[in-house]
DNA sequence: CGCCTTTGACCGGCGC
DNA sequence: GCGCCGGTCAAAGGCG
């Protein structure tokens, strides 16, 4: 059931995020927490960063619940459709998924070569959910399935030219996606990284090009990421990282000059990025509250691609033969979000946080709520919205640590 | 000055 | 071999 051995794979998943966009689409207010709420965590177990590859992967550790609980997907899919159909497979009143908690994180479902189960559990999460008011984002999943084939057998292409893993987040677009939204720009959710944008390319088949961002946090650093729409879901964003970045996670952001271009709606301000509170920069002051905006957001679904080599690393899962489902690929599932019973969960394995540097801004940002849990479980709004308490900045310009 | 985005051109893998 | 397609390069120009 644990898949410890998976640790590493999960690294960079979400290292990726960008407060750079252009154009139109970064007109609103933390738009992250405007339109979508940080789900609430739960149940994800993280563990030290333990490689350098590490560095700054705020999730790295981050098991996957799913990959290792299939099973009880499938069961709590099974369970709720014997006992009311009350649709709510995936809502509070489903036992099993309770059990299993809502953590964004851990809505991770792994789907690898020849795991007839996985894929079950795709099917059957497909086949359930349909009648849920939460259909939308485990719809979406399926859907990032036909979207997503990067490193599938049958996309084998991509995977020659560059044999090397892929980490692919669907996260909920920070705002609605008019047509070729992506032309002016994408609101991309940002982390700590410096993310420099280097193309962009219309993409057959959908109707919103992809952005290449390579990372700019540290020269030399080969980490890039691919952001574009979900086809099927314009509501989401689907960020594909690849490579690894060959330096530590920078504490502070840098080489920003630029950065707030093409952010006409002094989004410089006002940008698309969320900072978890981060302690350090708590006296930071004016220059860095137009990166206070950066997040840690893409956490909702998560895909990684792995190397054929890797993987032994994953729960094997025999994949349907078509085009919307992938060998070498596990899909992501973020499952709606209904119960708030995880936080016990989530802010019990934050003690294993620490460590990490970003793992450090969630310990601290949640801090304050950890003690309230017992009568207030609201902390997503520290993680996305944390400018409400109009101290929120949390980066600076300064260079990362190197 | 340094870093950014934009955008057309170029390159290489893949399918036919 | 050819064309398609995705990914990258690099020049141009803007911002802080």
């Amino acid at each position: 059931m644990e898949n410890n051995t998976y640790q590493g794979d999960l690294a960079d998943i979400f290292r990726g995020g960008n407060n750079t966009t252009s154009g139109e689409s970064s007109s609103t207010n933390n738009p992250i927490s405007d339109g979508w709420q940080f789900p609430y965590a739960a149940s994800s177990q993280i563990e030290q960063p333990t490689s350098v590859q590490d560095f700054g992967d705020p999730f790295c550790n981050l098991r996957d619940p799913l990959f290792h609980d299939l099973d009880m997907l499938q069961a709590a899919a099974t369970e709720d459709n014997n006992n009311n159909n009350n649709n709510s497979v995936f809502g509070d009143s489903s036992p099993s998924m309770r059990k299993r908690g809502n953590n964004m994180f851990s809505r991770t479902l792994q789907i690898s070569p020849t795991n007839k189960l996985a894929m079950s559990a795709c099917v059957v999460q497909n086949n359930v959910i349909g009648s849920h008011d939460d259909i939308n984002s485990s719809k979406t999943c399926l859907m990032e399935n036909s979207a997503l084939q990067i490193s599938s057998p049958r996309n084998t292409g991509i995977k020659r030219r560059k044999s090397q893993a892929k980490k692919v987040v669907c996260i909920p677009a920070a705002a609605p996606a008019p047509a070729n939204s992506l032309q002016g720009g994408e609101v991309v959710p940002s982390d700590l990284w410096a993310w420099r944008k280097y193309g962009q390319k219309p993409i057959k088949g959908s109707p919103y090009p992809r952005g290449y961002y390579r990372c700019s946090s540290s020269k030399g650093c080969s980490a890039r990421k691919q952001v574009e729409r979900s086809r099927t879901d314009p509501n989401m964003l689907v960020i594909t990282y690849t490579s690894e970045h060959n330096h530590p996670w920078p504490t502070q952001r840098n080489a920003l000059a630029g950065s707030t271009r093409s952010q006409p709606n002094n989004s410089k301000h006002t940008n698309n990025t969320i900072i978890p509170n981060n302690p350090q920069s708590q006296t930071d002051t004016d220059h860095e509250q137009k990166e206070s905006t950066n997040n840690i957001s893409a956490y909702s679904k998560v895909k990684e691609e792995v190397a054929e080599e890797d993987v032994h690393n994953h729960q094997l899962v025999e994949m349907r033969d078509d085009e919307e489902f992938s060998k070498d690929s596990y899909q992501p599932v973020m499952l709606p979000d209904s119960s708030n019973q995880c936080h016990e969960d989530f802010f019990a394995d934050l003690v294993e946080l620490e460590a990490d540097p970003l793992n450090l801004l969630f310990a601290k940002t949640l801090s304050g709520d950890i003690n309230e849990l017992g009568q207030k479980k609201d902390i997503e709004f520290n993680m996305y919205d944390w400018s409400k308490d109009g101290n929120t900045t949390t980066t600076s310009n300064n260079k990362p640590d190197t």
